[in-house]
Order: structure tokens, then sequence, then C-alpha cells
RNA sequence: GCCACUUUAGCUCAGCUGGUAGAGCAACUGAUUUGUAAUCAGUAGGUCGUUGGUUCGAUUCCGACAAGUGGCUCCA
């Protein structure tokens, strides 16, 4: 096409007997597939050139408005995106009004590429993989595990707030727990396969909620110990389809920030605001703003299939959740055919640095598996009731979570966070055993930090130390030895004064402990 | 899993049409003793992802497998 050399586009109505001619005539299977679920008065023909197809459009008026266009890349796609269908290879382009717009474009995307999680995650040596061990599964790094950990700490901290209790489950279950639950049937797909001893087959557990219910019938429980809320950081292995995986964002062994919540169907709506809140609580934390909280609801054409069929239940809790949402007064959107196969859910969505959709969070209802595992408790009147169970994630899995992360803060962890908080930097070697004091001073304050011995020049440290994205750099020379001080460098903001040493362990310390967002 | 592409030193990458490999940074050694984003010199480091094939000869050409990447499908 000579998009330079300025052609119309026109636009053409037309009738389906005529357009099915046209694309007969041209032996086009794929345009008579699609011309199958249009009827008349919906079908409109484009034309520019010599070129005449098949498009619901709109157009630009004309090829002269086209002034910069790249061909990004190229890749397969199902038709109709059913990977029942064949495969074609689709061709990616954008264009924009102008040069300069395009420019800009490709340069945004290249500062993207720049806070990948997987280049930080190398640079930073937060994890790695290796071939040995096997595709999508992640080994942390000493500087990673120090992100687990912090996080690990502030669920704790959080949870034990909201009433939750902690539990440890095994990382394997006998297939009847899983036949039990419904996941056999509906999940197979997403599990590894089992392995067998002593004539029973055992099945890595792909989620936790299982072995929690176990725990919840393990004692006989009243309305008095409603609602039960335990959480567990539960490792979980899903087989994820080969190309799928993607960096940290989407593994077979992950660490699910996970809790269920057994309640009665009156402390339901109660419960579940408080998870919601929670989550919005933990977003302040990070300053996560840019995300989208969906309504996952089930698709009425597969239940008994893809959700379980139960119609009234479904539209019961839909509305329930609805309401929390609508009542909390934060923005969403309702997607059907994104529920779970046990009930209706919330999921955050968010996007990567390349732009690609990923669950954070997720808040379920499920209204099935209480009644799959008996689950019961004693009502105020003596009677038997089932509990509704919430699964919830907030912080969803580290795996997810660290990637998210490292890509939110382009590698600029807050301090809190950061695998090393302060590396001290003396001028010269002479000041080398001032610096290992000022360290452990800091060490003894539960403060990660560092010397750098390295013999080389101060510029030279800090060059390092800043790209390593440590947030506080303390200089140290013959000055600051002398007078007991430390020169403050602050990642990111250059010099910012010196301070003694309490002094800056006393503004650190805030800032960690009240786990400030940079 | 499907389509396409990629895989060379710890990292980032060179290596025209086949003749067993280079750079920068990192590492190590030495010199230098340094004041807010890279001091200098030297040394060492690779059966070119694995495995078959073609060839006198393969990092280079062809096939299979593996991992990774861009999408599709799927998902925390």
């Amino acid at each position: 096409m000579n998009w330079r050399r300025r052609t119309m586009y026109i636009r053409k109505e037309i009738s389906k007997t005529e357009a099915v001619k046209y694309f007969t005539d041209k032996n086009d299977e794929y345009k008579l597939d699609l011309l199958g679920g249009l009827s008349d008065g919906e079908i409109t023909f484009y034309t520019q050139g010599e070129f005449t197809d098949l498009c619901r459009g709109p157009h630009i008026p004309n090829t002269g408005m086209i002034k910069a266009v790249k061909l990004t890349n190229i890749a397969g796609a199902y038709w109709k995106g059913d990977e029942k269908n064949k495969q074609l290879t689709r061709v990616y382009g954008v264009t924009f009004p102008s040069q300069k717009e395009l420019d800009e474009h490709l340069a945004m995307l290249e500062e993207a590429k720049k806070r990948d999680h997987r280049k930080l995650g190398k640079e930073l040596s937060i994890y790695t993989m290796d071939d040995d061990v096997g595709p999508g599964l992640i080994l942390w790094m000493p500087n990673g595990t120090i992100i687990i950990e912090e996080l690990e700490k502030l669920a704790k901290e959080t949870e034990l707030d909201a009433g939750y209790k902690r539990v440890v489950t095994p990382h394997i279950a006998k297939e009847s727990m899983y036949i039990t639950s419904g996941h056999l049937p509906y999940y197979a797909e997403s599990m590894f396969p089992p392995m067998e001893m002593d004539g029973e087959k055992y099945y890595l557990k792909a989620m936790n909620c299982p072995h929690h219910h176990k725990i919840f019938a393990a004692e006989p429980k009243s309305y008095r110990d409603m609602p039960y809320r335990i959480a567990e950081y539960g490792t979980c292995y899903r087989y994820e389809q080969s190309g799928e995986l993607f960096g940290l964002m989407r593994v077979r062994c992950l660490h699910m920030n996970d809790a269920h919540i057994y309640c009665t169907k009156e402390q339901f709506a109660q419960e579940f605001k408080a998870v919601n809140d929670m989550y919005l609580k933990y977003f302040k934390i990070f300053g996560i703003d840019k995300y989208v909280m969906r309504l996952s609801l089930h698709d009425p054409e597969k239940l008994g299939q893809k959700y379980v069929n139960e119609p009234e239940l479904w539209l019961e809790t839909e509305e329930l959740v609805r309401n929390v949402l609508i009542e909390t007064g934060v923005p969403f959107v309702e997607v059907k055919g994104e529920g779970a196969f046990y009930g209706p859910k919330i999921d955050v969505q968010i996007w990567s640095a390349i732009g690609r959709e990923f669950t954070l969070a997720t808040n379920q209802v499920d209204f099935a598996q209480g009644r799959r595992f008996k689950l019961e408790f004693t009502t105020q009147d003596n009677t038997t009731d089932t509990p509704l169970i919430i699964h919830r994630a907030p912080l969803g899995t580290h795996e997810r979570f660290i990637g998210f992360l490292l890509e939110h803060y382009a590698g600029k962890l807050p301090v809190w966070l950061s695998p090393v908080q302060v590396k001290v930097l003396p001028i010269s070697d002479k000041y080398i055993d001032y610096a290992k004091q000022v360290s452990l001073k800091l060490k003894k304050a539960d403060i990660r930090a560092e010397v750098d011995e390295r013999n080389e020049k101060i510029g030279k440290k800090i060059r390092d130390t800043e790209l390593l994205r440590v947030p506080y750099m303390l200089v140290i020379g013959e000055k600051e030895m002398t007078e007991g001080m430390v020169a403050v460098r602050r990642q990111g903001k250059g010099d910012t004064g010196t301070q003694t040493v309490d002094e800056f362990i006393h503004a650190i310390s805030g800032e960690i402990t009240e786990r400030h967002d940079n």
C-alpha cells in the first residue's frame, strides 16, 4: 500500500447475499465465516484503491492522513480467539499522526523495558532461574528473600490485627481430597501430574483451600467460632502451559498470600467488605493507583462445565459482592465468564511494564466448597448450617507481587523493602574502621547496612551504589570521622548534608517502621 | 500447548558469503589513598544451549530437543 499517495477509503453498505457472493468468488473462507454471524443492514465494505474488504469500520477518510507507521511484531493468533481454531499469522503495527509522536511512543516503550522486572530482577540479584531446576520455578536469591520476608511481616501484622490465625499445611495431598473439592474435574489440566505412593495418588497442591477446609473441619464449630479466619503464605504448584510462563509474573511454583474466612450468611457482607478494605490499605502503603477492580461473574451458558451448577446462588452472591463494591465506592467493571468455578470474585487487574494484563490480587466468594467438604457449624438455635467461604489474596503471590513492585518502583524500592538499606562508603581505606563502626551501629538498630570496602574512588562507589538502588549512602572521610558524623546521600536525590549517626538512625528507622512509600 | 524469533565469557553484545572466537563491564593481581554517578596497568575466564546430520572441516548450513522472548489461548 502506498500511503504517501492520497487515496480515499470508501464505505459501502451491502446486502448479505451480495457480500456472500463477493467472498465466494474470492474463495475467502474466513470472511464467509464472519458473514455467517452477520445479517443484512450491518454489513459494510471498505474500498481503498483496488482493495476491497469486509470491515465494520470506521476508517480515517483517506490514506493521506497516515503520517508515520511502524510494524512492531508478528505472531500467531487463533481464528476468532479460539484455540480449537486454526492459527493465522497476525502482523502488529502502530501509526501516529506524526513521526514525532511515533518516535515518542517508541521511546516510551524503550523506557518501559528498562523497568521490566526480569531485567531489574537480574540487575538487583533478586531471583534467578536454572535449566536444571525447571521452567517457571523461581530461585529466590538473598536480596529477593529479604523482600519476601518483609512482605510476610506486613501480612502477619495486618492479619493479626484483622483477627486471622495462621496455619501451615503440606505441599501435597491425596487425590481423594481434590475429588471432594471438585478441583480435579474442573482444574486438572492446571495441576502437576500425580505421583504414586503406596498405591495412592498424591497431587502437588495447586491451591491451599482444601487443606484449610480440613483444618476448619478438624474440630466442631459453632456460630460462636465464626467468622473463622485462617491464613497461610501457601506454596502452590500449577502446571502453566510453557508458552504462558513470564518472568516472575507467571510461574509454576507460587507462594500465595492466602487466607480463608468461614462465616455465616449474615456475616458475609461485613467480612467481604473488611477484606476489600484490607486491599485498599495495602494499596495505599505501596502507592498502587493504576489498577482496575473487576467484578468477575459466571457465564450462565457454562453452568455445570466451567461453573458449579447453582444458578440462584450465583446470582445471589454476585449481588452481595456488587453491593460491597458499590458501598466501598471503588470504581469497578463487571466481566462475565471470569468467575472462579465455585463463586464470583473481585480481581485487581494491573499491567506489566510491557503492557500485559495480570490479576494482582483476588477476593473470592465460595458457596460450593463448604457443602462439598460437608463443613458445618452449630447455629444459635442448635441446628447446623454450612458456612460461606471467602478466599482472599490481597498481596497475590510473592512471585507476581514482587514482579509488580519492581516495575511499579522501577527498582527503587522503598527503604523498608530494600535488601540493602544503607551502604557506607569510606572515601579511602583510612576510614574503613570508622565505616565499620557506623555500619555495626546501624545493624544493631535493625537496619540492613553494608560497607563498600573496595579500593575505589568515591565517585565509583557512589555510581555503583546508585545503580543498585540502595536508598541511603553514607559518605565517610576525614571530616566525618573526626566529628563523628556521616554525610547522607539519598538515592536519586544526591547529597543531603551531614548528620550524627544517631540522627540518621532515628530518621531512617521512622521511615522503615512506618513503611514510607519513598 | 500453538505460531514466530532468539540462544557466543558472570553481564551486555561483536563475529561478511563454513577454516575451532573478540570487546566493554564484572572477577582476580598490582599500582594509586582517592570528597558525591566509572583511576590506571596486567591476569584469568568460552568443547559458541544440547544432540544428530551435511562437509576434508561447523559457532556459522540442515533437523530434533531444551530454555528464553513477542503474541495467541489460559491464568494468582
